[in-house]
DNA sequence: GCGCGTTCAGAAAGCGCTTTCTGAGGTACC
DNA sequence: GGTACCTCAGAAAGCGCTTTCTGAACGCGC
């Protein structure tokens, strides 16, 4: 019987739509828009009419309309290695705080540490018409991959999309929030000197990436200035997880001579070094000191606590973000360099 | 002098438009969509025609438009209340990865805990026409809240969109994955029992939420069922993060009559917690055990490792994730268990 | 050889908005 | 009172796609 009925104030379909407002309101569609984006003068009654149409008939706008008709979103692509690593989660919360306050949505992505799978995100993100794209995580020292990237992200920021890194990313002409990773790691170089330290070992991640290569270069550099060499079997190259500095930790207590300071190139690694060596009946410190970088929150609270270079992680991410929101003054691209500070925590002592 | 030329390839404006690739490719729009969609059969020649002018044009298809005109999108958004804790950050990871293989986009909103700001993110998820709205974290035990949050999610389940969430919404008629946080708790319990510990403490997060009331409701019965009772005092709540951890721990340190054995009701609160024991000069576990839930990743490297409760937090994203990727079968809504299981660790020991 | 059914390309109608253009009505000024 | 100007509501033209509808071309059976 009630077949025929359908939905009697809205035009018969799913969703509400302005259309649907306009109609019950009893004014034009520009009105309507007009009135619930603000873009104009409306008159107060029609505006009122409006408004209690919106609110009776619970309208929601839909998002790709807009997109569409007005060519902008409000929406911005985050492309980030593994939102489990507490680098990235911490770097994420910074992004998504300025994110809301700006009312934009986040479209996060992990990559899982697979090159092509950045390059495909970025194409999805594209297609989406982001606002901005946000690169977080370490670019790749490679020219095939840098030569793809760019070829998504040329065309991008030519139709007005902005692009923003966080690390080096070596070849691409985007904006920029770089880790001062080669000084910092060279100030932490020079901290354990000072400590008495003279022989050390590396565990670093893929050199490939930008912070690894910019991190160890900084450490052996600073070390080298001191006259300290790194043994080159003492240089031990694993998975960038908490599990790759634990295999790395392991390995290095296969190898000879033993060093009396170990530094892994993030945390991330040095906590599960920490582990190794305790399964392996090293003490640290007292038998071996250890040190990582990034200050991600969890090594205050081990044992012992971390020395690390701490760097403003969530600040980081709000910066990042902070710069596709605004528009860019000149034409070329902006860097916003962070320092890291050495923390000197019970996990580093002077040798024995 | 070539201020009069333009894009000569498309027809004159940013972006390069399917209209541009049908031209190109001397065909009719829809031969140009059908072919880059596979919808339907296409001669041989004008296919390859097609495939080659977009290849060329580098075309990349303006997702809104096609979400416009066939009304469904390729993203999904999900809700939690913090990514950087390494709970949500866990689940992420699960969901992220199921999303990847479905060739979804994430949409990540963080609330931050303001449950206002949960209800705004379904919203504009709606806004968004996300394909499916997960949300993952406890649930509040707040009848306005439920209201609005009901007034958001029924009109977008009525239109066809999908809802699912991680842990217990007492009245949202949705899809979930339910880790089993009263049962699990109980076993927790019952082992400690077991230990021999008879004098407990529990710290908690807000009681609102339906996790923090599973947990510790499961946990006091099954104690009680054994004829032991926590003093009122010795319940103590705080916020639902490391340093609310450390409060709580402070807290009961001041009262009186130490318990032998402290349940933290997350890892994250039992991390803040024995920092504060440590900091007090309390031994764990010799002067005091103490058990976390979740078993998050870091835990085991904790300095003693921690007893939890184990539950698969990757995996209860992936399901969630696939809980709306599935067509559902019948109407009602779906329920997946997820069992925890303790795992005894060294910082709970038989009491003195 | 003619009618019928198929197959497949193209025309065109939206999807739900924004925004330009148009014009009605009012105000100010001479 | 008439002209010029301004304000603001409505009509309508897209935004870039998908999909239905239309119709041409072809193959087949009788």
């Amino acid at each position: 019987m009630s077949e025929a009925v359908g939905e009697e104030r809205t035009g018969d379909h799913a969703y509400v739509t302005l259309q649907d407002v306009a109609r019950q309101a009893e004014v034009s569609l520009a009105t309507a828009s007009r009135v619930l984006n603000g873009t104009s003068q409306v008159r107060a009654d029609l505006r009122e009419r409006v408004l209690a149409a919106a609110a009776e008939l619970s309208y929601t706008p839909n998002a790709h309309a807009q997109a569409l008709a007005s060519s902008s979103s409000k929406s911005v692509g985050v492309i980030c290695h593994d939102v489990s690593d507490p680098y990235f989660a911490a770097v994420a919360r910074g992004v998504m705080r300025t994110a809301a306050e700006h009312g934009m949505l986040v479209m996060l992505a992990s990559t899982f540490r697979d090159p092509s799978r950045e390059i495909e995100y970025v194409a999805m993100l594209r297609a989406q018409r982001a606002r901005a794209i946000l690169l977080i995580g370490s670019g790749f020292e490679d020219r095939d991959w840098e030569r793809s990237m760019g070829a998504e992200l040329d065309p991008y920021q030519r139709t007005g999309g902005r692009v923003a890194v966080l690390s080096r990313h070596r070849s691409l002409k985007v904006d920029a929030v770089l880790p001062q990773n080669r000084e910092s790691a060279g100030a932490l170089a020079r901290a354990l000197l000072d400590l008495g330290h003279r022989d050390f070992a590396v565990l670093t991640g893929p050199r490939a990436l930008t912070t690894v290569s910019d991190r160890l270069g900084g450490f052996t550099e600073a070390l080298g200035e001191a006259g300290v060499r790194v043994r080159e079997d003492h240089i031990i190259e694993a998975s960038f997880t908490r599990d790759g500095g634990y295999r790395a930790a392991t390995e290095l207590l296969r190898r000879e001579n033993r060093p009396t300071c170990v530094f892994a190139v993030t945390d991330v690694m040095a906590i599960g070094a920490l582990a190794a060596l305790r399964d392996h009946g090293v003490a640290v410190p007292s038998e071996m000191s250890l040190a990582g970088f990034d200050d991600i929150p969890i090594v205050r609270d081990l044992t012992p606590p971390l020395t690390t270079v701490a760097l403003p992680l969530e600040a980081m991410g709000e910066r990042v973000m902070g710069l596709v929101l605004r528009e860019p003054v000149a034409r070329r691209s902006r860097i916003e360099r962070v320092d890291g500070h050495v923390i000197l925590r019970d996990s580093t002592v002077r040798p024995r």
